[in-house]
RNA sequence: GUGCCUGUAGCUCAACGGCAGAGCGCCACACUGUGGAUGUGGAUGUUGUGGGUUCGAAACCCAUCAGGCACCCCA
């Protein structure tokens, strides 16, 4: 072990775990920009001040790395996008072209106790719909979350994106004459629910002040999965989803509550049903008033965010990675011996003008070392110019998953080889 | 920030308080014009770190760091 630790919660990206990043960010935009969204992004440093609005104690307060600044300001590492995204929208309030639809890729920061599927430092999706409030624009923030676990052939039986809705809710927790100052700690009681074992829970309940009338009628709630059937919203936000055919990959359950308190109707979440992670996958919904905190008139729009570490956990352990490649080149020339080696170096040089990765190898060495190393780096194709194939302007053409070789001329070189990368 | 568990070779793990090991991987050779397979040989290390107990510590105790599980929160 090195002497020097990296900081606690951070992550390295050796070349195999950068190219599981960048395929999610691949998946990321083709869903995103499916849906005809725009890419965008914010500081990576605010002020804190930025997220004491509305972002809620507990993420300012207790996981935002908060610094002073050599100016003596503090400013933290974003732990959220929400907030930038709401100052920059009312920036330019008047001057945006409506409905607007973002999205963005990039680095987070949470001073959390990093645990399986946690991490301090992470990346994360956001993409918002702002400008427009009504259920077909949550439906379509949900298509694309499902089109985006397609894309990473995550089915319906394997992910499934949980809906529910605040003012449903809302208006169930009226009926039972449950407080507008106790939505709060009812929504963390739900939240909690799955968690605990049902007469402790109960227990619970009863001792955060519910009685047990309203404790009866919030578990018939909870375990009504019909419910949605009662909300105008819903009934539209379904219809829609079935019009954009992602309907299999959504179920109404009235326990998805969602801590954020910005939410105000739609919201959902994402799990994977199998895996060995209980944690959501993604997670949104509808927020009304975010643009009042930055000094913006009232926007309302629906968006998600989904962190890089559980995606990428449950596509390992479904075996759902595509297979890593380690050389980003197809084609290694081999240096034969020390009189050849500028041979080599000139035919790699030629192949890359030509449009093709090619690795070569940097100095002569033993024909097998240099072959392990061609298919250790999992390439197709591996050259040789020995002494008979200078002599003669020829090149060996070796098709590396087959063991099959050829000796060809030169000037056929790129179409023998072209040949090879483009059969499997 | 709290509680519990774990930390030994690159990886997965073993070793009663008594000489630190195995499998896989790695390197070399068999193979001086050809990778994967096979065989032979080789190197694995401050037992996370620092202290303590003991004739003797990988093991027991304390501290610390990191990871995991739960709480909290959430992507």
């Amino acid at each position: 072990m090195s002497k020097t630790q990296t900081v606690k919660g951070t992550r390295e990206f050796y070349p195999e775990e950068m190219a599981l990043r960048n395929y999610l960010y691949e998946k990321v935009r083709a869903a995103s920009q499916a849906f005809g969204y725009q890419e965008w992004d914010g500081p990576f440093i605010e002020t804190i001040d930025l997220y004491a609005a509305k972002s809620g104690e507990e993420l300012v307060k207790k996981q935002s790395f908060v610094f002073e600044d050599r100016g003596g300001d503090l400013v933290t590492l974003r732990p959220e996008l929400t907030p930038s995204l709401a100052r920059m929208i009312a920036a330019k309030q008047n001057e945006l072209t409506y409905p607007v639809r973002w999205w963005s890729f990039g680095p987070f920061w949470r001073y959390e106790q990093p645990q399986k599927g946690r991490a301090r430092e992470f990346f994360q999706w956001n993409i918002d719909m702002l400008g427009v409030n009504s259920p077909e624009a949550d439906a379509e923030l949900i298509a694309v979350a499902a089109a985006f676990l397609r894309s990473v052939k995550l089915d319906p039986q394997r992910a499934v994106i949980y809906v529910n809705n605040r003012r449903l809710m809302d208006s169930q927790f009226d009926a039972l004459g449950i407080p507008v100052e106790k939505r709060l700690e009812v929504s963390n009681l739900v939240d909690r629910r799955s968690k605990m074992d049902s007469a402790k829970w109960d227990a619970y309940a009863l001792e955060s002040g519910l009685m047990q009338k309203q404790l009866d009628g919030l578990k018939a709630l909870l375990g009504d999965f019909d419910l949605w059937k009662k909300s105008d919203e819903l009934t539209r936000l379904f219809a829609a989803l079935e019009a954009l055919g992602v309907k299999e990959y959504v179920k109404f359950d009235p326990n998805i509550m969602r801590g954020l308190l910005y939410y105000t109707g739609t919201v959902f979440e994402a799990f994977d049903t199998s895996g060995s992670l209980k944690r959501a996958i993604l997670g949104g919904g509808r927020y009304d008033n975010l643009l009042a905190d930055v000094g913006g008139q009232p926007l309302s729009g629906v968006g998600f965010a989904m962190g890089d570490v559980v995606i990428g956990i449950i596509l390992q352990e479904a075996g759902l990675l595509p297979e890593f490649k380690p050389s980003p080149a197809s084609v290694m020339v081999t240096v034969f011996d020390e009189s050849l080696w500028m041979k080599s170096y000139a035919l790699a040089s030629e192949l890359r003008r030509a449009g093709l990765n090619t690795v070569v190898y940097p100095e002569p060495a033993k024909l097998p070392k240099q072959f392990k190393f061609a298919d250790k780096m999992k390439m197709r194709v591996a050259l040789v110019i020995g002494p008979d194939e200078a002599e003669k302007e020829q090149v060996v053409v070796k098709d590396l998953s087959n063991g099959s070789q050829q000796t060809v001329q030169k000037e056929r070189l790129l179409d023998v080889i072209q040949k090879i990368l483009a059969s499997l």
